[in-house]
DNA sequence: TTATAATCGTTGCAAATGCATCGATGTCAA
DNA sequence: TTGACATCGATGCATTTGCAACGATTATAA
């Protein structure tokens, strides 16, 4: 998606007469979950472009990276339970992050099944310079958004909201 | 993911002093493009845990019948230019559609690199099995947002917005 | 025309992913 | 105390993914 020019509504052609009978036409572009992927994908990798090329990271790196980094001692549960990351690729995130010598494991003395994650100097060093560059697409962010930026987080809080108060 | 409580506030512990020195605390809670991962992926599961297990369909083959179904002679060109889907990706789920007999590949004899893919009577059928889960789940999301739909659409409209305008 | 470049869909391959399972550790009740 | 069960993090394995090719076809320009 480097520079891959939106697609000119080209062929298009007919398009509504179309699919007559039974499929009736769906409005993809009125699909809710649909358009909320994409903007988050769309979103998502304009940053983790940036991080791939300057410095080697990837999403569940920088999701690992932030969350040890903001929460002092922070288990693997820990990181599976706040983000939405599977408990292994959180494990290989962690693993691939000692390796690399950004980060350290700890045995948890209280209970020896946990471990504690935290920032080496070098990925204290590291996340010194990601950090600016995150927020600084932060403010990039916020400025497409302009006004319409509290109903956005308003609006994210309320459609994760609870499946529970619905039948289901 | 199937029924994991949400975090209860649990050990959180201090949070908020600590962090102190360098790598100053970065609230991922107000990073925006975050929180639109992990709703988007919420939404994007709530369906496809459905679809897969009533109908066998994952999310890229899902996008491909919706494409399909909707515009008519697809090519998997189209699909990938409209829907933020990598080449390999709608060619391979396009494929596993075509040999379950669900869709139908023909040579487009105008320009013959392109392919036009179109819906048997076996995924017509299926279509019309699995719009109607659709539709009732874009309505159980518009329950979820009320009012604040349309403040909603604005805002992934805007943070989609060309990066084109903006320095690079 | 003919040579060169671009585009389409597919595929090889390495890496990433999700799921189930494992051993180690901890909890709880008998 | 002991035994059954739960939880944590890691890993084996099959599948999916992204990327870079490739062959086939078409477009462009010399």
């Amino acid at each position: 998606m480097t520079a891959p020019r939106n697609t000119p509504p080209p062929p298009a052609a007919d398009l509504g007469k179309a699919s007559a009978a039974a499929s009736q036409s769906f409005d993809l572009a009125g699909f809710t979950a649909y358009r909320l992927a994409v903007a988050a994908q769309s979103l998502s990798e304009e940053l983790a472009r940036q991080y791939r090329d300057r410095f080697g990271i990837s999403i569940p790196d920088w999701r690992v990276l932030v969350h040890v980094s903001t929460g002092g001692d922070i288990s693997v549960r820990d990181i599976e339970a706040r983000v939405a990351m599977e408990k292994s690729k959180a494990s290989r995130a962690a693993s691939r992050l000692v390796a690399r010598g950004l980060l350290q494991k700890h045995v948890n003395d209280t209970d020896r099944r946990l471990v504690r994650l935290s920032l080496t100097p070098e990925g204290k060093a590291l996340m010194d310079a990601l950090l600016p560059v995150a927020e600084t697409y932060q403010r990039e962010i916020d400025a497409r958004l302009g006004p319409l930026k509290e109903a956005f987080e308003a609006a994210l809080d309320a459609v994760v909201a609870a499946p529970e108060n619905v039948p289901r």
